[in-house]
DNA sequence: AGTGAGATGGCCT
DNA sequence: GGCCATCTCACTA
């Protein structure tokens, strides 16, 4: 089933933590159809988040669909060579979201399978491998021919296997830089790093 | 296995 | 002009 609006229109944390086991489809433009099992995520609390983009109501250019209602993405360029996969959360006035940080194929291989083959273990290299760039901004999420949008099947959780720990590569945002807002499936061979 | 630097360009002050 | 929500390769050992 695809994930409805709704989904997105929660509190951050608590749609990055519901995002993990989750399914990430994308249709590129000759029509083939690529996914992967969402296994990291990290939640930027917006307004009162020294690492987020929308940190002190930081509204620009860049930052204009992280202003829109959940459920929209928000993709931009990082190192002027990556492209980095965001969910839009909450309302208008909270200008939040969750970064995709890795994917695993489904079903999940063998355990012999190298942990790159699909090279969607970073947040880089997943946009890399599904083709995702800017062009993809803004696109809705909860609607499929968007091209871009996330499933759930019976795949179950528990939440004795989800990591809680700080995020990765925002060292510049102080105390926050603390804040156990990262996520992962311990038991995920495909998480980003260690 | 751990460290360090380079690639490369948009974004924001 | 300085800084990045990254990744890869080349080194050390």
């Amino acid at each position: 089933m695809i994930l409805a609006q709704d989904f997105y229109i929660r509190n951050t944390k608590k749609v990055a933590i519901d995002l993990l086991g989750k399914i990430l489809y994308h249709t590129n433009a000759d029509g083939v159809t690529t996914s992967g099992r969402i296994v990291e995520t990290e939640a930027y609390m917006g307004i009162k988040d020294p690492a987020c983009h929308t940190f002190g109501d930081r509204r620009t250019a860049r930052t204009e669909f992280m202003y829109q209602r959940g459920g929209h993405s928000y993709v931009y360029l990082i190192y002027g060579m990556y492209s980095c996969l965001n969910v839009v959360t909450q309302t208008e006035k909270e200008p939040e979201a969750v970064l995709i940080r890795a994917t695993e194929p489904v079903p999940r291989p063998s355990e012999k399978v190298p942990k790159n083959l699909l090279h969607t273990n970073g947040p880089g290299k997943l946009c890399r491998h599904l083709g995702i760039t800017r062009e993809h901004n803004g696109l809705k999420l909860w609607k499929k021919n968007s091209g871009l949008w996330i499933e759930e099947d019976d795949y179950k959780i528990k939440s004795s296997n989800i990591a809680k720990v700080p995020r990765i590569g925002v060292d510049y945002a102080g105390d926050a830089a603390q804040w156990p807002l990262r996520f992962y499936l311990k038991d995920s061979p495909w998480i980003s790093r260690k």
